[in-house]
DNA sequence: TCAAAAATTTAGGCAAAACTAAAAAAAATT
DNA sequence: AATTTTTTTTAGTTTTGCCTAAATTTTTGA
């Protein structure tokens, strides 16, 4: 069984891993937590008593196969009560990641898989995510983050892959949202920052911003 | 803010007071708990510096105004939860407890409102328990434990009080439901037992099961 | 290549919440 | 009223997960 500590510490690895079984630094896990190093190098200790991480001292750690499962569980469980809080309570995008990753953690597996077939097995979670299903599988997607296309491409917003609320305000008060139509207009090379038009409106965004849009090419 | 362990704390002593402010003794706490009596003299120290409880050393300890609401908040959050799972995703009601035992630490009174709202503000759990209102009051209701009852009264199962899934099993073998209507046939002074009818047919329970049953007279 | 900088690990502590054993207070019994 | 029993509290440990400071390893770059 696993406490909630290292749930977290699991989630944040796959994170930073992109969804692989990658070698991650142990100051990036630090950062992702908000904890010091010496904390993390404990906690992995433990993950790899448990069989959760592969590891060696000095060279990062990454998930194991059942660390992998653990990990993407908890997304699962994430992704979909989101899609309740959404769909079934009237939360806004912007309102649901603090629930929800309360949410996460609690075990039952016939709860979440209940839930599932409640909310009709969605796809993908309000912010456009993909949800895993029952097995740990993602389903696929041919969305790119804007940040990766060039110049003169139409588009559409598939999902963000951040639910940061103040960015999710930020992407309200551009007009934003899952489903919108972006003209990809220029990029600037020098701060790798874009020119885009929704709905007929030129704006800039950040680098930052455009990783975290995903993207149709139409 | 209060923690997970404060919390059933909390709940415990609600539930050993009879839902009131009633002083209650360390050695039950710790029974209800399966702690050790020296493990509840330290966290009712706790408790007494947030002013969650009143104590005096070696008199026992009673809720506060501002512990009795977080406890009945909780009670609260545990059988709104109840209710979703039987009504929306379909658990039996002896499958319910542990998992609504988890959900009931889930900190976000938006969640606990609008959940309310989304269940059609249900006035009793699935086992007829009755659901705090947003203001911790009880719906009022006209039921006693059937153990209170003399010979020869008809009455109808409006709740029982105790979600532990072995005697909601033994009901269901029993084939006594909420709703169900029972006749009182004979109380046995011996052993407090019972002699019932439950549809056309004579039952024997202890005394232990008829505390449990919540009956409104006919 | 070899010293400085950065990343990582080790060592030693702290707080929460549990435990056991022993001491102290209250209640029960004779 | 005095003694025994029960209840409660205190004192001293343990585990989990965090911390700081110091030591060690790896990486960088002059």
């Amino acid at each position: 069984m696993t406490t909630l500590a290292e749930e977290n510490y699991l989630k944040a690895i796959l994170k930073l891993s992109n969804y692989t079984l990658e070698i991650v630094s142990t100051n990036a896990i630090a950062k992702e937590l908000k904890t010091k190093a010496s904390s993390v190098t404990e906690m992995i200790k433990k993950l790899t008593d448990k069989k959760l991480v592969n590891y060696q001292k000095y060279k990062g750690v990454s998930l194991s196969k059942s660390g992998y499962k653990t990990a993407i569980d908890i997304v699962r469980k994430h992704r979909l009560w989101e899609c309740f809080l959404v769909s079934k309570l009237q939360f806004d995008w912007d309102e649901v990641h603090d629930v929800a990753e309360q949410l996460e953690h609690i075990k039952s597996s016939k709860l979440i898989d209940s839930l599932d077939i409640f909310l009709g097995n969605p796809k993908t979670d309000p912010h456009g995510e993909p949800i895993p299903n029952i097995n740990g599988e993602f389903p696929k997607s041919n969305s790119l983050p804007l940040s990766e296309f060039p110049n003169d491409i139409i588009g559409e917003v598939i999902g963000v892959s951040n639910d940061d609320p103040s960015l999710l305000k930020y992407l309200d008060f551009l007009s934003l949202s899952i489903g919108s139509k972006v003209i990809i207009n220029k990029k600037i090379d020098f701060d790798n920052s874009f020119e885009i038009v929704i709905n007929n409106k030129q704006n800039h965004i950040s680098h930052k911003v455009a990783k975290t849009l995903l993207i149709r090419e139409l």
